[in-house]
DNA sequence: CCTACCGATCGGTAGG
DNA sequence: CCTACCGATCGGTAGG
């Protein structure tokens, strides 16, 4: 009865609806997760889902924001503890691999499936989707500059190493997703320590 | 009148309706196309669109059929010009880019979009998907195997070669499609001719 | 956060 | 290949 008892229960109810829309979507894509699912999936009605975000975009932009700090949790935080430049690139990319094949959302790499569903839809999501993967390849140029600079990499381009390691995750993305591939996270770590000139 | 002529409009339709499906698919996916867009798109009815293949999932398989043959006609086909081996997969990269380049198709590679919109939605659909790329794969791991027998290569890993060329063709396809990056294409060379060890 | 409801659109079909 | 229609579901809202 007391605002902070059902401040705290509607925060609880946004976080819950967050987290089944990210599963859900990591499958189906947020756009084919729908309003009515989600609805039955948490045992609530249709307005208790979209309530508390007003429309079914603003909950996309939710659980994309969701996805992305779930995608930080894991890979940028714990590699944040490496030193800067390649020992840093190293740890990033084995946390990467690790991240994709543990299957930490049930259809794999949440910004994969974003990036795939809006590049040809304009709009607020798309535009959440670029910024995401444009800060993402930037973290990476970044640390390929340090890495350079230290004398660990030869004098590579930052944005050409970027873009091959960001391909590769989606290789191993789509060969697990798609086939089950086994051996891909294998394959993906062999090319990314090619890329980063560890063999 | 004539069985004849009604039968040659009838195969005039088909196409008209598959060529529709496949390029609005490109963008929004295979689902995200609906009948009724379609019909509105083509100045027919929706049972017009839909008559000819019986279900949606039944168009939906005539359109991947008819974007794996624009794929084959596109870069299978002109590169079975060249001798098999490295030649073939200079070949084969430099047409593969090229059509991604070119925007063939406006929402950019039709197998790339299905592979993603379908990974998590078991059924036909999916399946063909998954033949359509290991058939690609194949053919890939075939080439190298010839150049690594022939002295071109050292001794790769086909399967390895076959991963990285698919990766990177993803790749290429994200940055252009969500971020028109020109730069993309001339990455993607960067990225393959490293991969088939040509500088 | 629920019930009850809105107009629109979905895939698909009957009948011609 | 069209008109007319089916039940189901869509995203969203009013009112409590």
């Amino acid at each position: 009865m007391s605002p902070r008892r059902s401040a705290l229960a509607a925060q609880a109810t946004r976080v819950a609806v967050i987290e089944e829309t990210v599963n859900r979507a990591s499958v189906e894509g947020l756009n084919g997760v729908s309003i009515g699912e989600l609805a039955e999936g948490l045992g609530m009605s249709k307005a208790g889902v979209v309530g508390p975000f007003g429309s079914k975009e603003a909950l996309q932009l939710a659980a994309l924001d969701r996805a992305i700090e779930i995608f930080r949790h894991e890979i940028w935080d714990p590699a944040a503890g490496a030193e800067p430049g390649l020992a840093r690139l190293k740890s990033i990319s084995d946390l990467w691999l690790g991240y994709l094949g543990r299957g930490v959302l049930p259809g794999g790499c949440f910004l994969t499936q974003s990036a795939c569903e809006f590049d040809g839809r304009p709009g607020p999501v798309k535009d959440a989707v670029v910024q995401a993967l444009s800060r993402w390849h930037s973290v990476l140029e970044a640390e390929v500059t340090t890495a350079v600079a230290a004398g660990d990499l030869p004098d590579l381009d930052p944005g050409q190493v970027a873009f091959e390691l960001n391909a590769i995750a989606q290789g191993v993305n789509q060969a697990l997703q798609l086939r089950g591939d086994e051996q891909a996270v294998l394959r993906g770590r062999r090319a990314m320590r090619r890329t980063l000139h560890l063999d």
